[in-house]
Order: C-alpha cells, then sequence, then structure tokens
DNA sequence: TAGGCTTGTCAACAAGCGTTGGCCAACAGG
DNA sequence: CCTGTTGGCCAACGCTTGTTGACAAGCCTA
C-alpha cells in the first residue's frame, strides 16, 4: 500500500513516513465513528482505542489529549469548488444533493454535529466550518455582497436541520424521505434564502 | 403509602402539597438550566443539586436516577392549539413566531433538544413530542392526509435547523437575524412545507 | 554487535460520576 | 408530653474517566 517507506528522501516527502502509520489511521477512523455515534462524552479514549484495537496510552502519546484526538480526526472538507458549473437555477438543488452526498459518504459531519451541540470546541469548529466553506460559496451565487452571511446562515439552518432531523434524532417521516424528494423539497428553498430578493 | 399530609382538603386538591415541595421546584429549575446548558452527560447531580442549593442525594429521592430527573424536568408542552384561527395564508408565518415565542420563553425546547442529541431516551422524547404535538397541527392544514406526516417533518426539519444554528451552535448570521427577518425568510418555507401542491 | 529511537503493554493515579444508607433536626398528631 | 414521619446533610460505595510513567520488545544505524 504504502510502497517505499521513504526511509532516504525525506526532503519533499512530506512528514516522513513512520512505522505507527497504521496505527494512527486505525485511532482516528475509530474515533470518528465513535464520535459520530456517540457524542463527545460518551465517546471514551478507552472505547475508541478498543475499536482501534490498540491500548489507550498510544493515544494519548500519538495526539496528546482527547481534545487533540478530536482535533486530529476531524478535519472536514466540504469539497465545494464547483458551484459556478451548474445553472443558476439550479444552484439550490444541486448543493442539497451535495449535501446529501457529503453526509452519506462518511460520518465526520454527523460527528462534528453531534459533538457541536454539547462541546465549546466542537461548537467553534462548526462555526470555523460555516465562515470558511459555506459562506464563500453563497458569495459566489448572491446577489447582494451586504447580505451573504445572512443568506448563508439562512441555508446552514435548513441544511443542519435536515441533518439533525434525519440522521441523528432520526424523526421517521423525515429518515423515510427519498433522496429525490428531499432535493425537490428543499432546493427551492435553499435557491430562494440564496437568490430571492430579501422579503 | 403516600399518607394525607395535607392540612385542610386533600379530596379535590391535586397530590397534596408537600413541606419540600420549594426544594421540588428550585430542583426542577435547576436542572432544566443545566440540561439545556450542557446537555444530559455534562449535567451531572451534583451541579443541579449545588444550583439549587441542596444536597444531591435529595435529588435522588425525589426523583429516582438522573432519568427519572430528566423526565420530570422537562415536560414539553407546545400549546398548539389555537392555529385554526389564523387566516389560511399566514400558517407558515404564525408558526415560525409561535416557536420563536417558546424558544426564547423558557429553557426547555433547548434542553430537549441538547439532550436528544447524545442520549437515547431525549432522542424519543423528541420524536414523541413531533408525533404528539406537531402532526396534529399539520393535520389541520394540510390538505392530503396521507402527506401530513411527509410536510410535517419537513416543517420540523426547518424549524429545528433554525433553533440549532441560533441557540445552539450559535452561528453569528443566525444570533443575528431580527424576529421579523426570521419570520418573513421562514414563514413562506413553512407555509409551502405545509400547503403547496407536492413537487 | 552495541546503542538509541520507536512502538507497544501494563498498572496505576486522581478526579469525578451516579447512587446508597445512616444519622440528626424539625415538624405532626395523640 | 411522647412518637412517628418527613426533610435534609454527610460520608461513603463502586465504577469509569482522562492521563501518566515504568518497562519490555522491535527496528535502524553505526
Amino acid at each position: 500500500m504504502t510502497g517505499t517507506p521513504s526511509r532516504s528522501t525525506d526532503s519533499a516527502n512530506g512528514p516522513a513516513a513512520r512505522r505507527s502509520d497504521a496505527s494512527r489511521s486505525a485511532i482516528l477512523a475509530a474515533a470518528r465513528e465513535r464520535f459520530a455515534a456517540d457524542g463527545y462524552e460518551r465517546a471514551t479514549i478507552r472505547a475508541i482505542a478498543k475499536d482501534a484495537r490498540i491500548d489507550p496510552s498510544m493515544v494519548m502519546r500519538y495526539f496528546g489529549s482527547k481534545d487533540g484526538l478530536f482535533a486530529a480526526a476531524v478535519t472536514l472538507d466540504l469539497r465545494m469548488t464547483d458551484v459556478s458549473q451548474v445553472p443558476p437555477t439550479e444552484v439550490g438543488r444541486a448543493l442539497v444533493g451535495h449535501f446529501l452526498d457529503i453526509w452519506e459518504a462518511n460520518e465526520e459531519l454527523t460527528a462534528v454535529l453531534r459533538v457541536a451541540v454539547t462541546n465549546k470546541a466542537g461548537a467553534e469548529r462548526l462555526q470555523g466550518i460555516f465562515r470558511d466553506q459555506v459562506v464563500p460559496v453563497a458569495q459566489r451565487v448572491c446577489p447582494d455582497p451586504e447580505q451573504v452571511a445572512t443568506r448563508a446562515g439562512l441555508c446552514a439552518a435548513q441544511l443542519m436541520g435536515l441533518a439533525l432531523t434525519r440522521y441523528v434524532v432520526r424523526l421517521p417521516p423525515v429518515v423515510a424521505l427519498a433522496r429525490e424528494e428531499i432535493e425537490a423539497w428543499l432546493g427551492p428553498t435553499v435557491q430562494r434564502y440564496l437568490t430571492a430578493p430579501s422579503p
């Protein structure tokens, strides 16, 4: 998999592959899963270490503390660059679909959301994601630059509400929705929040 | 069992006033506050008891366990009966306003939301509130009886998303919104989810 | 082969948790 | 008065948590 562990060239090859990389990534994967399923407090270092089949003290050695582990495990990239390529009237629907993709691809967003609710650092992480990744996208579709933040916030409220009810609280009617239904219902909403004239 | 410590009339006077009622309600108030601010795990019995200026063991005596305390502290009544009195075209806006009222009147809804994210019993409590109090209201405004649950779920997603971003995660642009702005933006959304033809 | 990092195991620590039971003071009814 | 019930505090229990340090085995270089 890793091919050459690169003992020789260390200069431009990134941070020098270590023998423990397998353990590191096993811990990170287990951590993501536990944080997503249990939230911050109930995702214990001991449980994560057990999932990764490793000693809890190794988690501490590699990541310093539980906070450090969370910071290392949850680095979220929404990959929202291609929004300018869809027709302007379909931006809402495309964004809804994109978020559904991300939400179902892995558990990182669920982890962020769950942790953000009970942990201050988690909430700040989510605020940062919104500021650095959501607002800039809204900036490209939104007419009035003064309203960008507000409109992005409205979209976030709608999309995170969907995620909350569908993936976390699991309200039965929201869980039962098909992908196309979600796009058809929420697409126009997001579209309006982004582009409609201010009411 | 309980005997009759009541001084005078015990027949139709409810559950017989006790000498400890002041302590009981102090505990319940502190519990609501802590659950809303910290979520289930971090809202410790010891902290709640300290807020209520009482010994932790009394909390156990009165409410049996931490689960029992949560069940007793968070009994949520959305008071959603008067929806039939507003003009049918204004139902969405009225509902948004009503929820803002409830959310800002006390901290119970925030408590339910925060606990529902990390605690299974909390999630079931929220599902019950949705089933028993939200869906029936939608039933009265919604044309097609087969779609009532779906449409109620969509409204819940939008409204809980607002609450999540405004009162829990505190995204700055959402916190900054004025009440009229929220009603103007979300009202039409909720209205559409409830009454517009299925897309 | 010797010596220094790295990776891993094990046992323990202090702190905090929910929970329990015993004890004392204040009250109530006879 | 005495007696039983109630309200309250205190000290402790068993357990789990994040975190630490000592120590053995493995690898790499010299």
